[in-house]
DNA sequence: AGCACGCCGACT
DNA sequence: GTCGGCGTGCTC
């Protein structure tokens, strides 16, 4: 082994570039290349790979002279000299969430770039950049041209300020959350208002300011379904500002438009889903995550981050506020904005705004004791609501007025079942079963997607008569009907909404007063905005109340505030608005809590039960996860994954390996062991050096069958 | 993950 | 004789 020769001028330099490899390849982190001058961290590169040509990012631009030698080493073919750099603060970013999330550098960086930008070359690129910058330049010349004397600035120096517009007067509380966002240095804040609160509004009130300042904002929604009604909100505030919208609902041509007006600071307001998190921002100045609470935060498939804990460290490393907005935040975030003194961690600055504007009250909660309810007679079966909840409803549609009922299980029924042999609906290659859907009279398997027609007899005997058990929302919308002669019964869930553009027609119709009672699963709870409902209805809450799964509870308790939460928003029918729970156990403080609309209350108890079962926040998790052709290759893999680590495990506890609750989807069987310890850093530690271990050790045991295998870091579910 | 190479069955 | 099945292995 010869000394390194030092590079002189005419010799090239050794880059680091990190490419598309995930975890298992074993390549965790940058590649080396050669180029014939220095190029800046975070510049994109097209390099070869193997026998393909990839894109990749410079991660170190001067390489340490790593084990493979020089002359075996390629060069970078292609340089993207139009694009700016990734910013450092992108790369930190990232280079964070592969070590905390257990992924290749490589994975994360190019995962969270758009599709689009990795299939083009500098030639391509070039040409959408030059396409884009025309685009830009035109609007400016139409926004010059509609307001002669507000001459349009380059964003780099501030951009033209709004128009003037009478904006809506703040509240008390308002006022109060604004004034302590500005007396408090750059932080995570916790703004905790109830549905109506006006949240919205204190979010667009600091993006003003944000904006004011020159400086660029990332707001974040749950879900693609709740961008339109936000972005038209923040494009009515912000006449002038450039605004965007990152998700994965964009064509990718958009999508990449997008995130390059993003990253060339063209665009003020960048609006968007969990993706947007790794928005690369010249300027960023406020990162908002509205609902906080909601679990469609964590990707639940390949690289498992929480966009909005990475938000959050985004904030701390950028030194730019974060806004975490919800009225039933998650007991993590309300652990880190309960003081100290209160038994919390006092990380962040808690802003409760428990009033709805307007003189809005929340409706009233009834709890609707089903023990005490008629039982049906001898071959009758329940009547699809009881007796009281039908005759509240009946009484809203002779006002005119609109019920939602909720019932969180779509199509029709969840099970097929033969009256005579007791066969059942069982999909061939899950542990579950088919659900009847009575539209298209079909089986299917709402985890691997096998669909069959409904059989006319029954397979194993023959008889014809097989019965569907139980009721999801295709049934309860029949039911309702029925039982509702007259009333115009419409139904909202994914079934109704796969289609394109089905979604905003059924809310479109809901608005208008074509529909008296809405049957909807939980996504109609979500944020949209329905004027004239005054009677909010859970049918079958309780499942969650017993639920194996330890946040059941709180999402739950999220779920039904946030449905209350739809039914009077307008002040002169909030007056008589209903919250009705059917339940068999009205007395659970679920309910209580629900009942006094005391989340308090509510997050006090939880936070108790965590502690003393040592689950989040008190302690930190993961799950280490198998899929293999049989349940003994799955956990025979994990267990020898524990064994393998038994030596460093060091405060963390390895559980015993189990089948998951769904234990076998598309023919492959699942197994998973949880990792828990009171210290995060202990856990952090383990994960990192049972890596490479667990890769060598996984190499070995997919003779036996395992097929893939992965870390979940703070699983949402155990 | 891609995308090779590599060694065994039914087709132009 | 080839097309192609997916097992095994590598990517600076």
């Amino acid at each position: 082994m010869h000394a390194p020769v030092p590079t002189a001028p005419e010799a090239p330099c050794r880059v680091g570039v990190v490419v598309e490899a995930p975890q298992h390849s074993g390549l965790w982190g940058a590649l080396d290349y050669l180029h014939p001058q220095t190029l800046p961290a975070g510049a994109l590169v097209r390099v070869p790979l193997g026998r393909r040509v990839v894109t990749g990012v410079v991660w170190d631009p001067v390489a340490s002279q790593g084990d493979v030698p020089p002359e075996s080493l390629k060069a970078v073919l292609e340089t993207f000299e139009a694009l700016p750099p990734l910013p450092e603060a992108w790369r930190k970013l990232v280079a964070f969430a592969a070590a905390y999330y257990q992924r290749s550098l490589g994975e994360m960086a190019l995962m969270v770039l758009p599709p689009e930008l990795r299939q083009l070359d500098q030639v391509q690129l070039a040409r959408r950049l030059k396409r884009l910058d025309k685009a830009v330049a035109a609007e400016l010349a139409a926004a010059g041209k509609a307001a002669p004397d507000d001459p349009a600035h380059d964003t780099a120096d501030g951009a033209p300020p709004s128009p003037p517009q009478p904006l809506p007067e703040l509240s008390a509380q308002q006022a109060e959350a604004l004034a302590r966002l500005a007396a408090s240095p750059p932080q995570t804040s916790l703004l905790w208002g109830s549905t109506g609160s006006g949240k919205t509004e204190v979010y667009l009130r600091e993006a003003q300011r944000v904006l004011d300042a020159g400086r660029q904002v990332l707001m974040m929604v749950p879900e693609i379904n709740l961008t339109p009604q936000l972005e038209a909100r923040v494009a009515a505030r912000f006449a002038g500002r450039r605004i965007v919208s990152l998700h994965s609902g964009l064509t990718p041509a958009q999508r990449l438009r997008n995130w390059l007006m993003a990253l060339r600071g063209q665009a003020d307001v960048v609006l968007g889903t969990r993706l947007s998190v790794f928005t690369p921002l010249p300027c960023p100045g406020l990162i908002v995550v509205d609902e906080e609470h909601d679990p469609s935060y964590k990707q639940q498939d390949g690289a498992r981050y929480s966009a909005r804990d990475l938000a959050v460290y985004r904030g701390r490393l950028e030194g730019v506020p974060v806004l975490l907005g919800s009225a039933t935040p998650s007991l993590e975030t309300w652990f880190n904005a309960l003081p100290a003194s209160e038994g919390g961690t006092g990380r962040y600055l808690r802003l409760a705004m428990p009033e709805r504007i307007g003189g809005g009250v929340m409706p009233k909660v009834r709890l609707l004791d089903m023990s005490r309810a008629p039982k049906p007679g001898r071959g009758e079966s329940a009547p699809p609501l009881s007796a009281p909840l039908l005759a509240a409803i009946t009484e809203r549609v002779e006002r005119g007025e609109q019920s939602l009922v909720l019932l969180n299980r779509r199509g029709y029924a969840p099970v097929l079942q033969c009256g005579d042999c007791g066969w059942q609906s069982g999909c061939p290659h899950c542990s579950a079963w088919r659900v009847f859907h009575k539209v298209d009279r079909t089986l299917r398997c709402h985890h691997c997607g096998f669909t069959e027609r409904v059989p006319r007899a029954c397979p194993d005997c023959g008889n014809q008569d097989i019965q569907p058990v139980g009721r999801g929302t295709e049934r309860l919308e029949e039911q309702l009907a029925e039982a509702l002669p007259g009333a115009r019964v419409g139904r909202i869930d994914a079934d109704v909404t796969k289609h394109k553009g089905s979604l905003e027609t059924q809310l479109a119709s809901v608005h208008a007063g074509d529909v008296d009672v809405l049957v909807g699963t939980q996504m109609v709870a979500k944020g949209h905005d329905f004027r004239r409902i005054t009677l909010v209805a859970a049918v079958n809450p309780d499942a969650a109340l017993f639920a194996s799964d330890f946040r059941a509870a709180e999402r739950q308790f999220a779920l039904l505030l946030q449905a209350a939460g739809r039914a009077g928003r307008d002040a002169d029918v909030a007056g008589h608005s209903e919250m009705w729970v059917q339940t068999w156990h009205p007395l659970h403080p679920l309910y209580q809590a629900l009942r006094d609309y005391d989340y308090e209350a509510f997050a006090t108890r939880q936070l108790q039960e965590r502690q003393s079962a040592g689950l989040p926040p008190y302690a930190s998790l993961a799950l280490l996860r198998a899929e293999a052709k049989t349940q003994d290759a799955a956990t025979d893999f994990l267990r020898a994954a524990a064994e393998s680590v038994g030596h460093i495990a060091g405060g963390v506890t390895l559980y015993p390996a189990v089948p998951t609750p769904v234990q076998r989807v598309a023919d492959i069987e699942r197994a998973q062991m949880m990792l828990e310890s009171p210290q995060r850093p202990a856990l952090q530690r383990l994960l990192t050096e049972a890596q490479p271990i667990w890769l060598a050790l996984a190499q070995q045991h997919r003779r036996s069958g395992l097929v893939r295998w992965a870390v979940d870091v703070d699983p949402l579910s155990i």
